[in-house]
RNA sequence: GGCGCCAUAGCCAAGUGGUAAGGCAAAGGUCUGCAACACCUCUAUCACCAGUUCAAAUCUGGUUGGCGCCUCCA
């Protein structure tokens, strides 16, 4: 298994630390709002990442974060005229709801910024005890960057190259930091604002500090993989592993992923161009599955763009291993074949080929767009393979084949069973009846009955066949 | 200004040295009473220029175009 590696710019051979178990960390979602679609695709992709290394036999300790205090939450808050925890309670429930729409499986745990500040306060002092941060006359504490040699080795960065100019010190107001490069590890209360004790002053937390602890304390001073959006390289991540590294004094995370962008229309995402969507908004268009398809169709470390128009085409695309998968239960259910057969046998090995080509693509640092096209060739293997006379057991071996893979990328292909009511199951009677005795006026008229309820009927060999759209 | 990424058919998108996966859309065809599904057929020399090589979409240099980070934005 390979895994493309922001700190060394490499594909590197992926090797845990404790054999057979992962402990990864994905940054999770600031709760201000409803997640929008870019919040999706690493949730949407790491865990395709975390399902393929379960199927792989890997235990994976899986942990994102949820950040429930910050500027937005607080804004939010006293525009609502609530508490900040109102805000981000309420965020964090539809984020969770999003997730299961998207076939996102709950983290191994998913641990809030607000309920680990003694672990920060911990590792501050531990920072300012090794000289890495310093108190500032109002109670605000920096982490000294130059401190940490290394500082810039994950956006590969040189210290002397960042632009100096620094818009912090203007929203601070006061020139305090040492060095413009100094980041803030615990900031002083402002009226109104949520705030906790501490020796320095009452105040909060920076952003960095929280995933340094909370990656910490759930899976240890060194992790396999950290992994977000590839806007958290820098600062965020770059300055996690200053603090992580300088305040255990060992390496942080071995590997770390990033995945790119998704953008509108070709223009980045955002509120003033207007072309803003939350996941909330698309699952009223569309069964959130596309979405989960549209993005493993990717790579993940490639720009992707969306629109109205290629979700269309993901739907399509999706429609057709559904609609593969959905013949092959409707074979089983009438095949009389009990017995496999030779060809069968020889088919069925044949067909793992597909599987077998999956995983390699896979295994390349999850080339799930890849993966998906053998998923595609499997599916025309099958649909050229398979007819009213295969055996029980070849259908469902090969219906688990498909199964497995596409649960592999979180998509659920067999529908659930749905039954008709008796009056419809008439209709399709009589429609058949019609068809009999020929005549096409009445039948057809019966299927676009149907249809305007929203079931598509199709006739088979084998017989009536109908799906709810 | 600094650092970095990308450019493959109408659209989306794999492919990092050996002669272009897959999907959507369109067209023609087979099947079907029709439709739908499915199947078959058809669609590219990989932005441009120069170079390295027996061989390049794939390596090097340049040009053009697009994008990202340097702002607690995934």
């Amino acid at each position: 298994m390979k895994i493309y590696n922001t700190l060394t710019k490499e594909k590197e051979e992926f090797r845990p630390i404790e054999p057979g178990k992962v402990r990864m960390y994905v940054c999770g979602p600031t709760v201000y709002n409803l997640i929008h679609i870019g919040n999706a695709r690493p949730m949407i992709f790491f865990d395709t990442v975390r399902r393929y290394m379960e199927y792989k036999g890997l235990k994976v300790n899986y942990v994102m974060n949820f950040t429930d205090v910050d500027d937005k939450i607080i804004k939010e808050a006293i525009e609502e005229g609530v508490e900040p925890s109102v805000v981000s309670e309420r965020y964090i429930k539809e984020c969770k709801k999003d997730m299961e729409g998207l076939q996102v499986q709950p983290a191994t745990i998913h641990p809030k910024a607000t309920e680990e500040i003694s672990g920060m306060q911990e590792m501050i002092q531990t920072l300012i005890k090794k000289e890495h941060a310093y108190v500032a006359e109002d109670g605000t504490v920096y982490y000294r960057t130059r401190s940490f040699k290394e500082y810039g080795k994950l956006s590969h960065r040189n210290v002397d190259d960042l632009r100096t100019g620094n818009r912090a010190l203007q929203v601070t107001g006061v020139d305090q930091k040492e060095d413009p490069l100094d980041f803030v590890l615990w900031k002083p209360k402002k009226e109104g604002e949520p705030f906790w004790k501490s020796s320095w002053c009452d105040g909060r937390p920076g952003w960095h500090i929280e995933c340094s602890v909370m990656s910490k304390k759930y899976l240890g001073d060194e992790i396999d993989i950290h992994a977000g959006g590839e806007d958290l390289v820098f600062p965020h991540h770059e300055n996690e592993i200053a603090q992580s590294e300088a305040a255990n004094e060992k390496p942080f995370a071995r590997y770390w992923m990033h995945n790119a962008f998704l953008n509108i229309d070709n223009k980045k995402m955002s509120k003033s161009l207007g072309n803003f969507f939350t996941v909330r908004d698309i699952s009223e268009k569309y069964d959130l599955q596309v979405l989960r398809f549209f993005m493993l169709q990717a790579h993940y470390r490639s720009p992707l763009n969306f629109s109205a128009e290629l979700m269309e085409a993901a739907k399509n695309s999706l429609e057709r291993i559904v609609t593969a998968t959905d013949n092959l239960k409707f074979l089983l259910k009438h095949t009389k074949a009990k017995e496999i057969t030779k060809q069968e046998t020889k088919e069925i090995k044949e067909a793992e080929a597909y599987q077998k080509q999956f995983e390699e693509a896979m295994e390349d640092d999850f080339n799930t767009a890849d993966a998906l096209s053998s998923v595609f060739e499997l599916i025309k293997y099958i649909n050229l393979h398979v007819n009213e006379k295969s055996s029980e057991e070849f259908l469902i071996t090969l219906l688990e084949e498909v199964s497995t893979l596409m649960n592999i990328c979180g998509i659920v292909v067999e529908k659930k069973e749905e039954s008709l009511d008796i009056y419809v199951e008439q209709l399709i009677e009589e429609r058949q009846a019609a068809r009999k005795e020929k005549d096409f006026k009445r039948a057809d008229e019966i299927r676009d009955i149907l249809l305007e309820k929203g079931i598509v009927l199709e006739d088979t060999r084998e017989g009536v066949k109908w799906k709810k759209v």
